[in-house]
DNA sequence: TAAAAATACTCCATAGGTATTTTAT
DNA sequence: ATAAAATACCTATGGAGTATTTTTA
């Protein structure tokens, strides 16, 4: 058994197909069938059911393949901490972001960051929570910024700043007012348009209504928070849109009006969360540091509660 | 990097010795020296500080070994569950226990798990608890059987049964009476022979006498329960002595009076622990319940409240 | 001046390649 | 009939050996 077999079995297993799993790993097919043969014949075990149209692990070949995938984590962070024993700030991170905070956030962070980490290459991902949290969790990500709470275990988190939310309705809404700030009692029996299964502001805005009595609005769910944007602006009805995504260097179109909340506020708590056994314990306190720059206008910093008006 | 390597620098790091190391890993010296060299190489960092007299890793070097130790524990978890997957059986299970249960307990076991599990092979290890769970926790041994209640993260437990403490005296001394339940605070002023540090029989000991108000005896710490014992015979003083170390078959020397306590009797939670990650998961717990068929009038089952007489 | 590690060099086991055959739908 | 995997066979990298030199306490 060596390091490349494992790798073998890996993209087998996630390719489904020999031919394919050997392009992943640059080498020819026959190459990869003998070697995935060996290593059955060497653990005496059939790790994979060949089918002519798929090909898919054993019981015990998932077993195997899990441990393996663990073993090339490892082995990718032994060469991580090397590489960082000579100049930490080199690393490359991959770092996860969901999809209602990253757009609006990213642009407040990076300029400073690539001024003072001059080294450091962000490798970005967008997505859901839950996908992001199952990619930090086997390794296919380094950190990940995700609303807490989260279940975590084996996960360090580090607070980031708290983000309010603001009320969005169209202009011509009885609340839209003079954008004086509004009680969230006032959304009571008003129908908020909420985002579709899965992302986490739609939780956020969920628990906020039942709180106040507010219900959904039926009929619409918008795959993304620029559609629930437009949506409004096209008059259907109210939403909540988390502080960031309404601060410049964002524009709001016309039509959408918006109003803060009296404190308290309704507001998530935003955190960076990496692995306890990551290579980058000891540098992604840098990196958070660098995402807790965000105006102090647009959010509140972590530890702080929000000074009433 | 290959595994072969990284078994090289583990063995370099325990043998502080580039032949000793080279024996243990049944290559020559020369082989290890440029392998090492090689892996240095790859990874652009000095792994070790080569002294002519000793030979130890850098920062970076223990790191990686670190890591390197977790690869080789998860390759070999590969081999076992490839291997238990034809008979899950047929294990060579590492088990720790403490030298306190160890000599009384597997007696009443060992007979009847041979037959049980005729394939099963066993390793037996006798440590002190704190050293028993460091080779749990690094993969040294696969199970531990330890005094609840331990500081665990990440350890999987299963209560095995409670074992209550008699009195153990000199014959001549006034506690000895005739044999009848005694009342725990009969203790107190006693003075209380205690094994040295370290021995988890030693602090259950000493907390049952700060309960009650007993000292410890001074000038003597008896280094082995059977040294304890011999030393109550010669006279020397009182002591607490575990239900299994004064039933058959151990036989206890002329001049040691054992005496009950009456319920609520003093006594130890004894339980065995393993990895969630162990390839035996799902063999332990067969283990355990053959751990757990120890006649009842000797201890008392898990999740039993002892009955009072 | 000894003990330990590094170097020189040789060898061969095996990972990997190309060409081809076998298998299953 | 066709796509996928297995087999045959060749090549060459690199792991491991022995013999020897270099290093340092």
């Amino acid at each position: 058994m060596n390091l490349r077999d494992l790798e073998y079995v890996v993209a087998l297993a996630e390719h489904r197909n020999f031919g394919r799993a050997a392009d992943a790993c640059f080498v020819s097919q026959p190459t990869l069938s003998t070697q995935v043969h060996k290593l059955e014949a060497e653990l005496g075990v059939t790790l994979f059911e060949r089918g002519t149209r798929e090909t898919f692990p054993t019981d015990v070949g998932r077993d195997v393949i899990a441990r393996a995938r663990a073993v090339l984590v490892e082995v990718a962070s032994i060469r991580e901490i090397a590489r960082s024993s000579q100049n930490p700030a080199a690393a490359t991170i991959r770092l996860g972001i969901f999809p209602t905070l990253g757009p609006y956030l990213l642009p407040h962070v990076i300029p400073s960051l690539h001024r003072e980490l001059p080294d450091l290459e962000l490798l970005l991902v967008e997505e859901k929570t839950e996908e992001l949290l199952r990619r930090l969790r086997d390794g296919r990500l380094d950190a990940v910024i995700v609303a807490t709470p989260i279940v975590d275990d084996g996960l360090h988190g580090d607070p980031l700043f708290t983000e309010d939310f603001v009320l969005a309705t169209p202009s011509d809404h009885p609340l839209a007012g003079r954008g004086e700030p509004v009680s969230v009692a006032a959304l009571a029996d008003e129908h908020v348009l909420l985002l579709e299964e899965g992302h986490c502001l739609r939780e956020q805005a969920l628990s906020v209504c039942h709180i106040v009595g507010a219900v959904e609005r039926e009929g619409f769910r918008a795959t993304s928070l620029e559609t629930l944007r437009q949506m409004v602006a096209a008059g259907v009805a109210v939403t909540l849109l988390p502080a960031l995504a309404v601060h410049a260097p964002v524009s709001n179109p016309d039509g959408v009006a918006l109003v803060p909340f009296a404190e308290p506020a309704p507001h998530r708590e935003i955190s960076m969360f990496w692995r306890e056994t990551s290579p980058f314990h000891a540098f992604l306190p840098r990196l958070a540091e660098a995402f807790r720059r965000v105006p102090a206008d647009i959010v509140t910093p972590p530890h702080t509660r929000p000074a009433s008006a």
